[in-house]
DNA sequence: TCTGGGGTCCTAGGACCC
DNA sequence: TCTGGGGTCCTAGGACCC
């Protein structure tokens, strides 16, 4: 019988901004950016919490909610740094620590009473140790499954422990509401309303076959769930088991829509420089390139396109990626969101002729010296895309094809 | 309600191959 | 000729999570 812990902060991203200015502490606090700008809640102050605004929820309707409520940016380096610590707090416990998210891990606690004591008591012993280090607070469920536990620490918030005893995990989620199993969202949870389904009990007296029929791989997983198991999907993977990243990608919404190509371009280039230095950080080759195109009305396209062999260069996921996008754009729409995707990662570009290859090596080695010196100075030490454009426009004259030549050399 | 940005996983259809 | 069947790859879209 495993044992696991999920431990979840509370209101995280507030919780950081009150240990900086703790007047802001009691009163409502929203996290996400103005009250007028484009955008949505990160995080709300359980004060805010109380006038309906909550995270996902669009800053004007926040702002309509609560006009008293302080908006901030916020400072995600501050909160890596402190998910960071509280990761070593993690690592004190157990040495099977899974980071979920920035302000959630799960922990395997198999094994651990000889040296913690019993569940309850071990917990006891995290949640004051986290408190004394960070001075943040948090919630711990603890359960025989990673789903289970889930919900329980959501269950014990704020500021709470939560136990879900052996045996008793579909007891303990029968009254629940259908929404609270994670992986149940808002379309799901209203299919399963129209089959008059509302709570986790009426999901348990249901037999699998059905389930499978109305909603298929996933209806089986929904069976298994409702019983309290980490039935299929990234609940059944191993606590700690951290693997490569499947797919980077970065994308920007306007301030305001736009049909101007010149800053619909000049924002790929950015875009494709980021996802490269992503790519070169992880050690990781895309063969896969996506742009994302998102319209004034909201209706979103995404268009792909697969290499012959893989990628970490900016020029290339640029010029696919505009490409797509010259190729795909209705001309004169107003554009209010465009992404670069990079998706079939692998460690290893792959085949590719020696004269490929030798013009590969010199791009790798003059990009990884500009990601080095916007680690040393500042993102704005090396004038995002411009570099990469102006050596695509010599390179567009000299070779149309835009296969790798002798020049351009990168400039950096 | 005027809707971010970074991900994961699933579905479904078509191409292509044997 | 009126039509198979499985496997794999690619593409597009969508649900969901924090």
């Amino acid at each position: 019988m495993r044992t696991v812990f999920h431990l979840d902060m509370d209101a995280f991203f507030v919780s950081v901004e009150e240990l900086f200015d703790p007047s802001l502490k009691g009163k409502p606090v929203v996290v996400g950016g103005q009250a007028h700008e484009r955008g949505v809640v990160s995080a709300a102050s359980y004060e805010a919490r109380k006038y309906g605004v909550h995270s996902a929820l669009p800053l004007r309707t926040a702002y309509q909610r609560c006009p008293q409520a302080i908006f901030l940016d916020g400072h995600p380096t501050r909160y890596h740094e402190y998910s960071g610590r509280v990761f070593e707090v993690l690592n004190g416990f157990s040495p099977v620590v899974e980071m979920a998210s920035i302000d959630e891990a799960y922990l395997d606690m198999t094994g651990t009473e000889r040296l913690l004591g019993p569940p309850l008591h071990a917990a006891h012993l995290l949640h004051e140790k986290v408190k004394q280090t960070t001075q943040l607070n948090c919630s711990i469920g603890i359960a025989a499954s990673r789903l289970v536990a889930k919900v329980a620490s959501d269950q014990a918030k704020p500021n709470g422990v939560l136990w879900v005893l052996p045996g008793q995990e579909a007891g303990f989620l029968a009254p629940l509401d259908v929404r609270r199993i994670p992986g149940v969202g808002k379309v799901t949870e209203k299919r399963l309303h129209a089959c008059g389904i509302r709570q986790v009990a009426d999901l348990a007296r249901l037999d699998e076959a059905f389930l499978e029929e109305k909603f298929g791989k996933w209806g089986l997983a929904l069976a298994g769930k409702a019983r309290g198991l980490d039935a299929g999907g990234w609940f059944d993977s191993e606590i700690g088991a951290q693997e490569d990243p499947k797919s980077i990608s970065h994308e920007h919404t306007f301030t305001e829509d736009t049909a101007d190509t010149g800053q619909i371009e000049s924002t790929l280039a950015q875009l494709s420089v980021m996802v490269g230095r992503r790519l070169r950080e992880h050690g990781l080759y895309a063969r896969t390139l996506q742009l994302k195109l998102r319209y004034k009305d909201f209706t979103t396209i995404t268009r792909a396109h697969t290499l012959d062999h893989a990628t970490q260069l900016d020029i290339e996921i640029l010029q696919k990626s505009r490409l797509l996008f010259r190729t795909n754009w209705k001309p004169g729409a107003l554009v209010r969101l465009v992404g670069v995707h990079a998706g079939s990662l692998a460690p290893a570009e792959g085949q590719m002729n020696l004269l490929d290859q030798d013009q590969s090596d010199r791009w790798r080695k003059a990009l990884g010296a500009a990601d080095r010196l916007r680690d040393k100075f500042g993102e704005k030490a090396v004038s995002l895309g411009s570099a990469v454009q102006g050596a695509y426009r010599e390179r567009t004259h000299e070779n149309p094809a835009g296969l790798p030549g002798k020049r351009p050399e990168p400039r950096t």
